[in-house]
DNA sequence: GTTAATTATACTCATACTGAGAATAATTGG
DNA sequence: CCAATTATTCTCAGTATGAGTATAATTAAC
């Protein structure tokens, strides 16, 4: 290996560039969203420069630059530089993507930015009117011919048995979680439009539209963390207006986990962790009884280290 | 913002360099250890370069190289730059750290590289004999010292807050996943060596060794991740021989929560999971009635997604 | 070779949490 | 006033959890 050679080197490492990324988020009308630049083919970055106090305040320049939207909560994803990235092998970028929470505003987005639909890249992701059909029709026959595409049997084995368990095939059951593992999996069966060109229509309409480099990849990860996230720590508020109904919390969770769940026990769950307040006030926008309006208690991050957003279990 | 007005630049970019870093850990005898190089100082660490074929794979490098020993289980930890970090304002170093899972072996680990007590660095994380003296004795009473000598009234309501939730003081309860928290909160009242030099003899007995840099609070990141994935993905096996008893498993989670488990409550937890199965043998190693050798079904990788160990609730 | 000490393993029980569904309340639009 | 719609509250069974007790199989001591 080259490097056991190496002194602790400068010359060498300083061909390196560090390349920030956003995953940025917002629930809009029961449907996630996440800002892209490029006409929804790629997702906001820049390099990280010496002008930059931190990777966060980089990220945050960056994005305020090329969306004119400023940021609010942000986390750390993931950091990668696998060689095969890039094909210039004199320079190596490392990129550093977040995860970042806000809500989409009345301020139109400066030009090249657009909010995008998550599950116009991940048609198979929405569970919330059922299972997508094409999952059924397109997706599993053609993971199950590259399945059985494989050399040996303990290959073919393998792949079936991620297959089952990515895709909750076979007793399994759906886990919202595992975004990443299936994109991967599609992306191995050269089913996503990054990883193959000529995709007929059917595959193409199931497996969503494509974007830059890995940026898919990233917002998988992104969807990822989300999904896991609001289980124990109250990040959906992030997402929400001041004000808000029970039924709206639940919708906005039920957008990001892509399946439905149970209204009384939705309730409960945030009731009894004493996540809200009422407001005083009711709704009368919609037809039916009006729905009391409740806040965020700010305070529950001061009193509790770990609060939690358990997500109560799938409804038909 | 300086940034603002740079071009997608490259010879800004140019001048920054990445490092990895490593917290090996192990479990030996009942006692967490972590992989350490200049008598104890230092964790391993060493530039990325462009010979490596990623960050995983020069972390692997760097760290069997260093110290002799090869890595198994590596997640990635946290990734930073911050401008403060190193005194020079003309190169940035973007850190890039890992956590490691392995077993101490026989091989005694090369010449500057020794395993050190994690509990050395951080006295006041291991309650598993009943909660430290000194953390009253001594820990508190200069925590109060220094929310006392707060600015304003906000200020210390703010820092008695944040000592009652990361200490569990004031009816909080301790809560073993809060060791960067409480890391902090005892640099930035200067209870650490790192924060301030002229520590006395017991503030520093109570408060531990320090560490080069930052190194110590990567430590601290690596115990809360780790402590924070033991209950819910099996990763303690990674730090087990291939057969052990369901004491000899409890005792390293213990070791690594730093508090006791209740006993008929863990072997109930890992046998309904179905984490390991018997191996047929017994040890008769030590008095009393002979326990079970248990091995971990691999099997459940494979099976399930996600597999969880939690942890009961304490014992005194 | 019986007993005490020690560790392993198996039960018990009250309580809390969860999933699922039913029942009741307050509206709007005929 | 009635049907439709949404909000809100309860009930109930099943499961998980915290805590403690009882029994089993050893070794060490006398």
């Amino acid at each position: 290996m080259a490097s056991k050679t190496n002194r602790r080197g400068n010359e060498l490492s300083h061909s390196i560039a560090a390349e920030l990324i956003a995953v940025l988020v917002a629930v809009t009308n029961g449907q996630p969203r996440v800002m892209t630049i490029d006409s929804g083919k790629a997702l906001p970055s820049g390099p990280f420069e010496l002008g930059h106090r931190s990777l966060q305040s980089g990220l945050r320049d960056w994005v305020e630059q090329q969306t004119r939207h400023p940021l609010g909560y942000i986390e750390q994803l993931y950091t990668f530089a696998d060689r095969d990235r890039v094909g210039d092998a004199s320079r190596r970028i490392i990129s550093i993507s977040y995860l970042a929470l806000t809500r989409e505003e009345q301020s139109a987005p400066a030009g090249k930015a657009t909010w995008c639909d998550w599950y116009d890249y991940f048609p198979w992701e929405d569970h919330r009117h059922g299972v997508p059909p094409a999952l059924y029709q397109v997706i599993v026959p053609r993971l199950n011919a590259w399945a059985d595409a494989a050399d040996n049997f303990s290959m073919r084995g393998e792949r079936r048995q991620r297959m089952a368990i990515a895709f909750g095939l076979e007793g399994h059951g759906w886990n919202e979680e595992l975004v990443l593992q299936r994109y991967e999996l599609l992306y191995e069966a050269a089913l996503v439009g990054e990883a193959h060109r000529g995709l007929n229509n059917d595959v193409r309409s199931a497996t969503g539209s494509s974007m830059t480099a890995d940026h898919r990849r990233i917002l998988a990860t992104g969807i990822a963390r989300l999904r896991s996230k609001i289980k124990y720590r109250p990040v959906v508020f992030e997402l929400m207006p001041p004000l808000f109904t029970l039924l709206q919390l639940q919708r906005t969770v039920e957008a990001l986990a892509g399946r439905l769940v149970h209204k009384p026990n939705f309730r409960r769950l945030i009731e009894q962790q004493e996540l809200v307040e009422e407001a005083g006030e009711t709704t009368a926008e919609t037809v039916g009884r009006p729905a009391k309006l409740f806040r965020f208690r700010h305070a529950v991050l001061d009193e509790r280290a770990v609060a939690g957003t358990k997500l109560p279990s799938s409804r038909a």
